[in-house]
DNA sequence: CCATATTATACTCAGATTGAGCAAAAGGGG
DNA sequence: CCCCTTTTGCTCAATCTGAGTATAATATGG
């Protein structure tokens, strides 16, 4: 029963507001890409933290700054895709702890096997900023309609259907940003992904396209990519870590096209400005930035004083339309 | 570099309003209070999450309900108190994956060595819904005062008066409930709780009393304790888990008096009211408590069946005074 | 059996917050 | 200088919040 624990990260970048994840490219089997994953040194390293530090800075030649742990995933299968689940066998036994890396510099990698990838990428049905994805999102709540019809009787025909409504907000419901690791693991329940396949050692169907289920990953390194978009959606909104995707100053659009970016939807502009400055985060540098194609915008400063100044909340988000 | 994984589980129950955790009588050397831990067995169960359950019946008799998992810890140093840093004894690595569990049912435990406590004994700070505590923080603030006197320039001096102040609530700042952890990791480093003196080697000076400085646990288990309450503290607000304390009917009051002892503050009871109407949460039952000294009154149900109709939000809770 | 204490529940009201939109300001390009 | 675009300032109604006041329904003690 040998134990073996590893560190995987999700490392968010935002490119002109839009986010990215350092992705590293497939040398597996099928060429797949997933995220930087290195094993933990319990000789070597005091902490799981700095254990990360370490290798992300060994390997692709930048430091992290803002770390934070996301969940410990310890799944039977998750390690060898092809691995039936009632096989027991001992040695294969990985423990992964993720963490959610946030960074403002989108350094170019050159030496290491990683590059940095838009997420929506991986998750075209999470971007609503605007309609271009309304097709696949049709198209999953049809595939999710008959899985959900397929269901062994009436009350579980029932639930799943609710539980597709409730995850993607259909039938008028709301959609809730954050549940991005609920509606990835639905798919994977309802055999969307063609990781559901790959975990039970079959092919998948060539009906599953990549431009509506979204680029798979190794092993369950999506579920963790979900879970770290999740994090950062929920967070962004009671802490002020919008800011650590920032550079030193930068304009109030450009800070709310991060905020949309990361939350996939398009705020108010008027009213995010109005609880923005309630919140004291930012003060203006008096510079301005002229190639708006508008009226200049002023550039603005993250005041990191504040962190230690009061119970600091997050930056509001309300909603257009 | 052998590694071993443990699960360590914060099992929250509310007797009358008032928050317990489960806790196991010391085995050890000196006798120390601890959490329910066990040894994670990869060949016997297929998730964290499964092999928690398995064991806390084993041992306590009774089924988890609500479970997640709060974080891992694997600090070196965390499974011997008495290592050096520098010790890099291979053999001695424990990782803990720790969990929070919340059941209503506070099960008297039989043959096991555990015991229902409630959470304020580790930490008598945290409650702030009378005055009787008052002392407590005093002299934590004067301890915390002259630890930051003692900082070894004007810049770290500084440092630790905002920080005390800020995770306190010194200075008129807000008392900000979830930071449990915070405050106790602020203790641990200022040397005011024996864990700080037992984890160098060393031992605890009697200045250190247990009716300020709480009832110590073994390892890092106040830690992980501290861990849960935050997490409960914080998660209460957003999501309805209240109610997976409270038996199946409870009065109002009752469900206002479990959610302020959680938070270890008072609320506002009219508006507690008003806003959990809101939610459409509870619905009342027609039977009355009779028992509440004045006039009876009605006993509610949570409704379930709200946790699939909508994007359920927890309960408000409006501070008093 | 009435006065009183005690708790539950209903209602009110002003101030703050939110959602939505209009309008002026300040560039660049014909 | 007029049009287009983006920034920034301001208004207004609806809703939400914080803090009370008032009334209802019991148990208890004289």
């Amino acid at each position: 029963m040998s134990l073996r624990v590893g560190l995987s990260a999700v490392i968010v970048a935002a490119i002109n507001g839009e986010p990215h994840v350092l992705a590293t490219r497939g040398s597996g089997s099928q060429g797949l890409e997933g995220l930087p994953f290195g094993p933990f040194d319990p000789d070597g390293h005091r902490t799981f933290e700095i254990g990360l530090r370490d290798w992300v800075t060994a390997q692709t030649g930048f430091d992290l700054g803002y770390v934070e742990q996301l969940y410990t995933f310890g799944d039977r299968g998750r390690e060898l895709p092809t691995a039936r689940l009632d096989d027991v066998s001992p040695a294969a036994r990985i423990i992964s702890v993720g963490y959610l890396a946030l960074t403002p510099e989108a350094t170019e990698i050159g030496a290491f096997e990683a590059v940095w990838r838009g997420w929506y990428r991986y998750f075209p049905w999470e971007d609503r900023r605007d309609s271009s994805h309304d097709a696949t999102l049709n198209a999953l709540e049809t595939a999710l309609q008959s899985w959900a019809h397929s269901g062994c009787n009436k009350a579980d025909q029932q639930d799943r259907q609710n539980r597709a409504a409730l995850a993607f907000g259909f039938d008028d419901r709301a959609w809730i940003e954050e549940r991005v690791l609920e509606r990835y693991e639905l798919l994977y329940e309802a055999s969307l992904v063609p990781e559901s396949f790959w975990d039970r050692g079959e092919t998948p169907p060539d009906t599953i396209s990549e431009l509506v289920s979204g680029t798979p990953m190794r092993s369950d390194h999506r579920r963790i990519l979900a879970t770290g978009m999740s994090r950062l959606r929920g967070k962004i909104k009671y802490r002020p870590v919008v800011f650590e995707l920032m550079d030193e100053t930068f304009t109030l659009s450009a800070l709310q096209e991060t905020v949309e970016g990361v939350l996939g939807v398009t705020l108010h502009k008027q009213n995010f400005r109005r609880a923005l400055e309630k919140t004291n985060f930012v003060e203006g540098t008096g510079q301005f930035e002229t190639a708006t194609g508008g009226r200049p915008a002023e550039r603005f400063r993250f005041r990191r004083e504040i962190l230690s100044e009061k119970a600091a909340l997050g930056v509001q988000t309300p909603r257009r339309k």
